[in-house]
DNA sequence: TTAATATATGAGCGACAATTCATATATTAC
DNA sequence: GTAATATATGAATTGTCGCTCATATATTAA
């Protein structure tokens, strides 16, 4: 396991704290979920969660301003999908813990 | 990478959203911070974070009932220690992004 | 231009969360 | 026994969060 020493600093685990909190909403878990499979817009994200386009819109928000993921507009729809790898690692680990933890 | 397909049905989405939300919160990545180097007793952890010993206690039960920390009692102390590797592994993997993300 | 579709966002409301304060229990020291 | 230390927890408070509703902007269709 990689090791994680030395003390945090109070900046960092505020960082820490925000990236972590991006992903304590099941709503914007299941946002990542299922951009996780694809790039998806943001109608299509609304219509696969059966939530309403503001919400959505609110929460994709969020995750934009953390960056989570990354928009690209076409038209006028507004494509969407996560914004690195880590994203998609960090909600596997996170799977690893709630299947086997 | 590791592939993450499929839909997320809910009750799987709320439990990763408590998982996450369980590292949501300043002062909780700081106890993980500081358990991952090695088990605390609750005072110890309190004073390493300038906290109040009741604050500290609070946050050491949502962790527990999270299974992220587990506990040993000793005498009149009690010990915390992170309750497996996955725990560290995301936090690790929070840092990444954080830092490189 | 007018209508329809896609998205974003501010306000407001109800729910939840983080800390403090007071207090309870348990253990050790004397 | 009493005092001191270590921890836990309910209540209250203050702040934040997620959704809805109304509305604004932008793009395409007609």
């Amino acid at each position: 396991m990689l090791a994680v020493e030395g003390q945090l600093d109070v900046t960092t685990a505020e960082r820490l704290a925000r990236t972590f909190g991006a992903l304590s909403d099941p709503t914007r878990v299941r946002l990542i979920a299922a951009l996780a499979e694809r790039e998806r817009c943001v109608h299509d994200l609304a219509a696969g969660l059966g939530m309403s386009q503001s919400a959505i819109s609110h929460q994709l928000r969020k995750l934009r301003d953390l960056r989570l993921v990354r928009f690209t507009k076409v038209g006028r729809h507004v494509y969407y999908k996560l914004d690195d790898e880590h994203i998609a690692a960090l909600f596997a680990q996170g799977l690893e813990h709630v299947r086997h933890g």
